[in-house]
DNA sequence: ATTTTCAAT
């Protein structure tokens, strides 16, 4: 096996964030999933050096990576040190499939010095069992799982697309969205 | 409010 390692993008373009972010309940066709990172290294309760970038899954001929494992082999390969604290936040479109949920777990429980937080714009595949069961997972294992609210999309607008200076346009639904969304996630982790 | 959704019927 040997899997490609891609480095991550710096940004995005608007439009693919307001399409591919867009928290609506009626968001179809959002075939992809696009994953924003920043990574801050802790050393003694102080940050000493932060990463940041984007990822969207890939869908080669051959490779067929979802943007949490492209992540995370470049995280093993470029960043990854044993002896350092991480503090690893995603901003995800999509929340992780059963199959990521499970990898992302097995890696953190081997890796004690990562913590990682995921905020969600959208949950996949909520209303199937065992996908539920791998957001309960993530947070037995420590993971801080969370919806993402109005303040996220500003965060990630202003620090992940190439805004041209224009500020974060918030689309109509979006408060309501994020309520249900946010019920919807303490039903399934509780 | 409970979608076809890291594509391909």
């Amino acid at each position: 096996m040997n899997p490609q390692i891609r480095n991550p993008m710096k940004a995005m373009d608007p439009g693919t964030f307001y399409f591919q972010f867009k928290n609506l309940w009626e968001a179809n066709n959002r075939n992809e999933t696009w994953l924003c990172f920043t990574v801050e290294v802790i050393k003694q309760h102080s940050t000493v050096s932060w990463e940041t970038g984007v990822f969207r899954n890939q869908v080669d001929l051959e490779t067929h990576c979802h943007a949490e494992r492209c992540f995370l082999s470049w995280f093993c390969e470029d960043i990854l040190s044993p002896n350092t604290d991480y503090q690893v936040t995603w901003y995800t479109s999509w929340s992780p499939c059963l199959d990521c949920a499970g990898e992302v777990a097995k890696f953190l429980a081997r890796h004690n010095n990562v913590m990682l937080t995921i905020y969600t714009a959208r949950l996949y595949y909520s209303q199937y069992p065992n996908y539920q069961q791998g957001l309960r997972s993530l947070s037995e294992k420590g993971v801080s799982v969370k919806i993402m609210d109005y303040e996220d999309f500003k965060y990630c607008w202003e620090k992940f697309v190439y805004d041209d200076g224009e500020p974060f346009k918030p689309w109509k639904g979006l408060k309501t969205s994020f309520r249900f969304l946010k019920r919807r996630l303490r039903e399934i982790l509780q």
